[in-house]
DNA sequence: CGCCGCCTTGACTCCCTTCAATGCGAGTGG
DNA sequence: CCACTCGCATTGAAGGGAGTCAAGGCGGCG
């Protein structure tokens, strides 16, 4: 299985158009500021968002204040769909972000309504749920060095860039996502950092200074903390 | 985030009740013995299946032979669709069992074409995502006891029933299905038995004895091992 | 300048894995 | 009927990777 398919664009643009055709009227644009949510687990679902810009994630509280980021979203991913009337996740925008947002339920008709649509759709949720195996993967079976390299493979891959690749989100997210502690992240990137594999530009900003290497320890290979 | 909804019948009637008009003809049934493979990851995604009678474990093999069981399948529910032309996971039965199997691309014209089979799959969809996703939050943050206890929960509710719940599954298959060691999972039953929270009939059948403390410990009070 | 939020590092702990041995039930053949 | 075996399950001992707790460090902003 390979981790690093199935980014980019996976909104077909028959998608978008074919929306805007038929529900032109009742779709709104929002602007969010970082750190505004979206939406929160529990409240009523009345939308689909797609993003236009900025990066949103999504994610659950547990009990005792803890969380799991379910995704982060970027450029013209769609998302906030559920199968119940309420929202199951929180989103909250990391960076300023715009959204075009389409009422739920003619969303929802005007998708099943069109044969091409509906493929579409469900093209995007079976790539969504593969994305979650593939993360329950990583979560279950990975060390944390793993788990951080593949992550900033991605990253990297999502920018389309080696070098100043921008990370939206802080630590605590990164850990979030990736079922760590923010300080085993810190520990995994100071690391990396140690064994020339990345540089930080800043403490958001990382270039990957030797792939193969980066790529290995994401794949498995013993290299370990010490 | 409850733990034990969306189980039970998650295919609609409509759903099986329409595909059987619209397809019947290409329909065919197979039966498999426990160990037989239904599909192979990489092999070309030819059929979806529902499953009638036994039990179907999904899953990924890693490159050191480790496994990560993605979902335990049990009768009426489908499964099998990808979005790419290929399976990504292999299925292999784990009891025998019978499948009803439906050409893929029939099968995905047929559901796009009716509005209302596309509304049925998109939901069942959308439960599996917001499966996979709990049980991200599970393998992230929980601990090994959470998880086995979690299992159990789920186990007996599928089944219906508090006494003599059957295991169809390997403790190998526990372990990979939750992220753990088949001996984390060997040692967190014996810890569960000796709480008598559990009676375990035999290894493959267990029996709940206390439910409000098996959730407790599901939920995370803190009951640890000794 | 000084505060505040985020990030980093250190020391220690502990849960889970790893490695290894033993138990146990079912099927087989002598 | 019983010894033998094979796969699965259980238990023990030891070690390590990541969590926890705690203390700075650093950069941006009023």
């Amino acid at each position: 299985m390979d981790k690093r398919e199935g980014n980019g664009i996976e909104t077909p643009m028959v998608f978008a158009a074919a929306l805007a055709d038929g529900m032109g009227a009742n779709v709104c644009i929002r602007r969010l500021k970082a750190g505004e949510t979206l939406y929160v687990e529990g409240e009523s679902a009345d939308y689909c968002y797609e993003i236009v810009s900025g990066v949103i994630k999504e994610y659950n509280t547990l009990e005792d204040g803890r969380r799991q980021v379910a995704e982060f979203y970027s450029a013209v991913e769609m998302f906030g769909f559920s199968e119940s009337e309420d929202q199951l996740h929180t989103a909250e925008a990391i960076t300023p972000c715009t959204v075009r947002c389409y009422p739920r339920e003619a969303f929802m008709k005007t998708v099943a309504a069109s044969p091409a649509l509906s493929a579409s759709f469900l093209k995007t949720l079976m790539t969504r749920l593969h994305r979650a195996r593939e993360r329950m993967v990583m979560i279950g079976r990975m060390s944390a060095i793993q788990r951080v390299a593949t992550f900033l493979l991605r990253l990297a891959d999502d920018q389309e860039a080696r070098a100043n690749v921008h990370l939206a989100m802080s630590r605590q997210d990164i850990a979030d996502h990736l079922g760590l502690t923010i300080e085993t992240v810190c520990r995994t990137l100071t690391e990396l950092k140690k064994q020339q594999i990345i540089v930080m530009e800043s403490a958001r900003i990382f270039t990957i200074a030797d792939e193969a290497s980066l790529e290995a320890v994401a794949m498995g290979s013993r290299a370990r903390l010490h």
